[in-house]
DNA sequence: CATGAGACTGAACAAGCGTTTAGACTGTTG
DNA sequence: CAACAGTCTAAACGCTTGTTCAGTCTCATG
């Protein structure tokens, strides 16, 4: 049934062919900058066709959704148990193949999405869980509210991902590549370890304004 | 001229009004799913007037993105020369008069805006110059990369800001309110003071890596 | 008063959008 | 063979989009 592999996926389903093509023109320029005739067109097939498989654009958009999170959830999700180090060594080491769906995820965090959102707060509880194992462990600090740590936290390792233009930018890189993703390693672990302050003048100086606004 | 204030801005010029609802709407859904018939309903104005006056729909928004970006220069401009926390004490205290201005910043940022890359690499340049000072002045730790140091305090400072949704979420508050900023300030400083971990073997076997990648 | 410039609008334009419809073509099942 | 179910398309639908055009109104200037 399937014939010799054309292209990159011109062996897949038409059905498979158009969710992968949304994949990539949804990460590339966002929902609404993306039309259903472009789809159809990077699939190789017809507009009504798109719509005959997933009843609408919107549909289209929760099944790459779901696509994306159970595709990135299956494979990385016993990895992730493990420690933020390994799973950003993993994605150093993986090529550009996953480039479209991080693509994707990030626009599906930044866009409102209701799959994205329950899916940036599985990430925040995994964090949390991640800084009470290691303040046991005697690794990790111990803080005050450790819920909004893991928030902060979640939210430091993926923001490189959802900014990746302008890191890329910054550091003289195309987005976010390998090259730009050693280069924020470093400096990443450097200022986990050692903090920004020498000294808790300033952490000292905001528990005293806290209190003195809400006693 | 001018008859009595009506609705907020019903004596502004009909530009001024323009420019004003379309930061409004920008701001709430991004550009591409506002549309130019949207902006001048709110406005109180013909479609027509709006290209009258800024040429196109393009031409609003770049409008838009300079008046933003003078305004919260203009005024932001002197205190950010202190310190993050002063500046972030500003904003606990601002009424939710700049909300507006600070969704469209956002929007800027992440969908892509030259006004707004620029915006950010100036901010990137702040940053590193205040860690370049804190490190002489003996308040704040030696980096091995200032610059992009620089440009992950720069992100980790901007985050709350450009996913204000999802911050809003987890903590239970809606969006970036008052309460959720003085929720978010001490575990930012405490995360700043005493950094993530406790020893420094996640650094050095972080930097192993490196250089076995790269020697 | 006449003239011209600018603010402003209602109506219409062409283009693109998501979606629908009717039907052709395939392969499978009774 | 006939009937069905699924895949797929060409054409068109109604609607919204950004933009244009012709013309009105107001007001300052000569």
């Amino acid at each position: 049934m399937c014939s010799a592999p054309l292209g990159g996926n011109a062996d897949l389903t038409a059905k498979a062919r158009i969710r992968s093509a949304a994949i990539n023109l949804f990460g590339q320029a966002g929902f609404a900058r993306t039309s259903v005739r472009a789809i159809a067109a990077q699939a190789g097939v017809s507009p009504a066709l798109v719509v005959h498989h997933f009843g609408s654009k919107e549909g289209l958009k929760q099944a790459c959704d779901q696509y994306v999170a159970g595709e990135l959830l299956d494979t990385e999700a016993a990895a992730y148990d493990q420690d933020l180090l390994g799973t950003m060594q993993r994605w150093l080491a993986e090529p550009a193949a996953f480039a479209a769906e991080f693509d994707y995820l990030s626009r599906m965090i930044l866009e409102g999405s209701e799959t994205g959102d329950v899916l940036f707060e599985r990430l925040v509880d995994r964090t949390e869980a991640l800084l009470e194992h290691g303040a046991q462990a005697g690794q990790m600090s111990r803080f005050s509210d450790v819920r909004t740590t893991g928030l902060l936290v979640a939210l430091m390792g993926l923001v490189p991902l959802l900014m990746s233009r302008q890191v890329g930018r910054v550091l003289g890189e195309s987005g976010l590549s390998a090259a730009a993703l050693q280069k924020l390693a470093l400096p990443t672990l450097e200022l986990l370890t050692y903090g920004l302050y020498t000294g808790s003048e300033a952490l000292e100086a905001t528990r005293a304004a806290m209190k003195s606004v809400e006693p």
